[in-house]
DNA sequence: TAACAATCGTTATGATATAACAGACTATTC
DNA sequence: GAATAGTCTGTTATATCATAACGATTGTTA
């Protein structure tokens, strides 16, 4: 429950620390981390929150790093493959993991106001979800788990 | 916790009961029930498994119900604004609610093998969201659950 | 029946996402 | 360092999902 949330931080250090724990993963586990897969990251992490891969493509289009939608979807796939990106279903958008590298199961609340979205974490098999699925007898491999409403500043 | 799930069932009365039940809510509380409208729940009844807007718009156009986009999406923006059938985000797609006319916050479990979905009930302000939310100062409106993985049968 | 609101049919378009293929780059092996 | 296999990129084209807009029709209410 270490919920970044909506609280403020350091932002300059969010994108710092978000580039280099990746691009240490990806050497440790033999992944290429090319410029375009870089600059997406950067993008999600400057602007900290979600933006929808055309948006993304946007902004690569303006630097000269690519200008057609596979460009941009391929970036996130592998971003999101290797947990260094979340999609968010609820938007159709996508958002800078705020935990690289770990294992983990992400939970996101979406401000329907000023779309800020926070990411958190949760037990995959534990609460109403896990009791759920045994009772069904179902296998859980991946979960979306998203809730819309507002936050803290927005209810004011 | 009473999930229909994926155990077999008398499915002729799914669709007789459900009928019948949005037909009573919707003289209740004066909504027409149109023929389009009737149509599209009782293809998701029928079908017992998640559609896309495509998919029903296909059936309408064979019989003659309507055969644009705006047709399906409106009747299915109707059911779902009101309860009668659900979207999973996860699959673009659309189910008919299991639980009609009641006030509840649904969890779905897709199989990525045969497709099926099951719908299961929680609490929305209980389990790990609720705790995560208070703990950012975040107001739920809307929650979307929704697991993949697989369903008893095709785990054999 | 007149006034008003809700719904429908249709055209057009917008938004999101992927298939397919040729060429360039990277890593590995010899 | 050349051959080769695998991965990544750039591009074209197309598939899939969703809504705006508007006039015609139907239903509701007074
Ligand atoms: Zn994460
Ligand atoms: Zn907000
Ligand atoms: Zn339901
Ligand atoms: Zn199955």
């Amino acid at each position: 429950m270490d919920s970044i949330g909506f609280a403020k931080h350091d932002h300059s250090r969010c994108i710092g620390s978000g580039i280099a724990t990746v691009e240490a993963y990806c050497q440790d586990h033999r992944l290429q981390f090319t410029p375009v897969r870089r600059r997406v990251l950067e993008i999600l992490l400057q602007q900290h929150r979600a933006l929808g891969a055309y948006e993304i493509l946007d902004y690569l289009r303006e630097e000269g790093l690519g200008s057609q939608p596979p460009v941009a979807y391929r970036a996130l796939d592998f971003l999101v493959k290797h947990g260094f990106v979340h999609r968010i279903e609820r938007l159709n958008a996508f958002i800078a993991c705020m935990h690289p590298g770990e294992t983990h199961t992400p939970v996101f609340m979406i401000c329907r106001k000023c779309a800020s979205v926070a990411e958190a974490q949760r037990e995959p098999m534990q609460g109403q979800l896990g009791e759920v699925a045994r009772a069904a007898g179902f296998l859980i491999e991946r979960t979306v788990v998203e809730a819309e409403g507002l936050c803290p500043k927005c209810q004011a």
